[in-house]
DNA sequence: CGGAATCCAGATGGATACTG
DNA sequence: CAGTATCCATCTGGATTCCG
């Protein structure tokens, strides 16, 4: 039992991977680069988020400098999201995922049929 | 309650992304974009990743068509990884995220610093 | 409107032991 | 060597309720 090098782990690439890489923050990064969204609007535009979970990624979002929250004190009050250069870059960085996906979703739909054809 | 509208939760990118969005996949296909690898030697290459979910990871790769599974009938068998050409465009369209990590990893840093010096 | 708090089910994944 | 099988702790995230 000794304890996990650290080296490997905290490598940039790893811990920004750990960062972006859950259900929904990409898919956010992505919705507030379309433009700038309040929390509803991101609720509705992102299919099936949860409003405890859209919470969540919107502060971790924040904290890491990817997005900005602003308030407007009207009542109620209004928050409105926004990508922060950053996180422009990141998204940026992250678009040419989602050209990908679209030109190869159906090589992998193919893949995974053969695959399953093959019998257990 | 109505039925969640299929649509968005269908759409390409999300479901790449629910396939990649995991704690080992990417780190798995940029190992074996270095060089073929076999099993044991991913599982050194890759810290901290588990014999089970290695094996999982691999299994899932291979069904959707980006890596390889050959078994030489060595004693002891062999058996290497490798990718795909397909498996080896998704890791060229991952690989600036890569870069993009080194170069803001710094960045994020600060803002989450700065966020959390601003107290609780 | 934009959350926070609580509760809880199901998925993820680590440890361990065993096998062809 | 390259896995499979089990068991179990933790984490993710959904549902619900409540608040300024």
């Amino acid at each position: 039992m000794h304890a996990p090098d650290p080296y490997l782990a905290l490598c940039p690439t790893r811990v920004v991977l750990d960062r972006i890489a859950d259900k929904w923050t990409v898919l956010l990064l992505t919705a507030v680069a379309e433009r700038p969204m309040r929390f509803n609007a991101l609720r509705r535009r992102v299919e099936g988020v949860s409003q405890k979970v859209l919470s969540q990624t919107l502060k971790s979002l924040e904290r890491d400098g990817l997005v900005t929250r602003s308030v407007f004190p009207t009542v109620p009050v209004t928050v409105e999201y926004a990508l922060t250069p950053l996180g422009a870059s990141l998204e940026r960085t992250l678009a040419p995922l989602a050209q990908w996906s679209r030109e190869n979703i159906d090589a992998i739909a193919e893949a995974q049929a053969l695959y399953d054809a093959r019998g257990p």
